[in-house]
DNA sequence: CATTTCCTTACGGTAAACCGTAACAGGACT
DNA sequence: AGTCCTGTTACGGTTTACCGTAAGGAAATG
């Protein structure tokens, strides 16, 4: 079983079942952090003490309070540590069940598994520390059904996100034309945006922006 | 110390912790339910076995799945449990932050005590339950520190709510004003809607519509 | 009863969204 | 080179949002 085991997790009613869990499963060394800050400082000092951490287990949102912090989210934290031990094998327990932004967990940061909190997530969670032992690679818990070839959302890319996100923030067709020439993002004229737009609309069946909006913030999107 | 209480949270890494606590706190008797609708059961057949719950710890949101269920929300199971054994002490423990949400809480569900999910709830909990043992009203984790007095986001009433929900789901101010006509609510002319969606926007420092829903989603009002 | 005040509704002009069409440019293929 | 295809941009007309102003009505005030 892994020796060294790092908790990232927030609220301390959950943190407490999952290094439960760990010691259960008869983990030597469990550490936990509240701030994904402290997650990162730990791991770095791990390295160069020469004793590393062979598993993170991690949540994806973390409260905002007083503290300012660099890393504010449980993806900016794996991105991190990618960057200072990619081999590092990492699992997301998180509340989030949005197939899109689960998808781009295992795509773009290379998790080994992800388990939805759930009504039967500590089950779940032993299972996925259990599998991610043995090499197992994009383990999913049973609760999340979406299949990793259907393209459906994945389609939605980082170009849309960024309209939605103006939108959101209330600038019109024009203004988010003229941000996009600032930071030369393609393409950028109020037609093109408006057409994409029109599609998003009809992708998420919106029958107008304040609705594509709103529909946005439900899935999580912005 | 409190005999027999029944605690209502669908994760399962969450309700460990919180039996944990009541089991500290020397409570005989415990139940646990993962969904509302059993919550309800079980507060009316201990009433008419006349041995009645005199605690209920209570999370507001719980997930959706294959089970179809009458009860959906915290908030749906209190309001059920108030018209069979209103003087049940009720406790909300919560992710929730929003003050307008929980201020309508204590207000309208008469609840006693608002813990609300974070870095230290588990310690906010257990003074909560002290604190309700020994009648006292109106305990609030120290995280959230808003007063009940302030007047600001009580102002926006169900008729707002009513508006922001319309638009979320996209229609326009004339369709809004024949929903409302037919549900007979008033002020119901586009012009009165358009002026209070006018006051809406000020208050929320909102550009227009689609930021003002986007606004109102991060406020939960919709 | 008259006046004030507040609330609701109506109206009109401007800005932006909405929607179809077309011009234009670059790349791929023949 | 010429054509097709596709993606970007431009344009114009209609609808809706946006915003100020004013008319009408009901309740409150004197």
């Amino acid at each position: 079983m892994f020796k060294k085991v790092l908790v990232a997790e927030d609220l301390d009613s959950i943190s407490i079942a999952v290094i439960q869990i760990l010691e259960d499963l008869k983990v030597n060394s469990i550490d936990h952090v509240k701030y994904c800050d402290d997650g990162l400082l730990k791991i770095k000092k791990a390295l160069s003490d020469n004793e590393p951490y062979d598993l993170l287990i991690t949540d994806l949102s973390f409260k905002s309070d007083h503290r300012k912090n660099q890393l504010t989210s449980g993806e900016d934290l794996v991105e991190a540590i990618n960057k200072v031990q990619p081999q590092l094998k990492k699992i997301v327990f998180s509340i989030e069940d949005k197939s899109y932004r689960i998808k781009s967990l295992f795509n773009d940061l290379g998790i080994s598994a992800y388990v939805s909190k759930g009504r039967n997530s500590m089950e779940e969670l032993r299972k996925a520390i259990e599998g991610t032992y043995r090499n197992e690679e994009r383990i999913l818990s049973s609760d999340l059904s979406f299949s990793f070839n259907d393209k459906s959302l994945i389609e939605i890319e980082s170009y849309d996100i960024s309209i939605l996100s103006l939108l959101a923030k209330g600038y019109i067709l024009e203004h988010i034309s003229n941000e996009f020439k600032a930071m030369s993002i393609t393409p950028n004229g109020t037609s093109s945006i408006e057409k994409r737009i029109n599609k998003l609309k009809i992708y998420f069946k919106a029958n107008n922006n304040v609705h594509l909006i709103a529909i946005a913030k439900d899935f999580g999107l912005v």
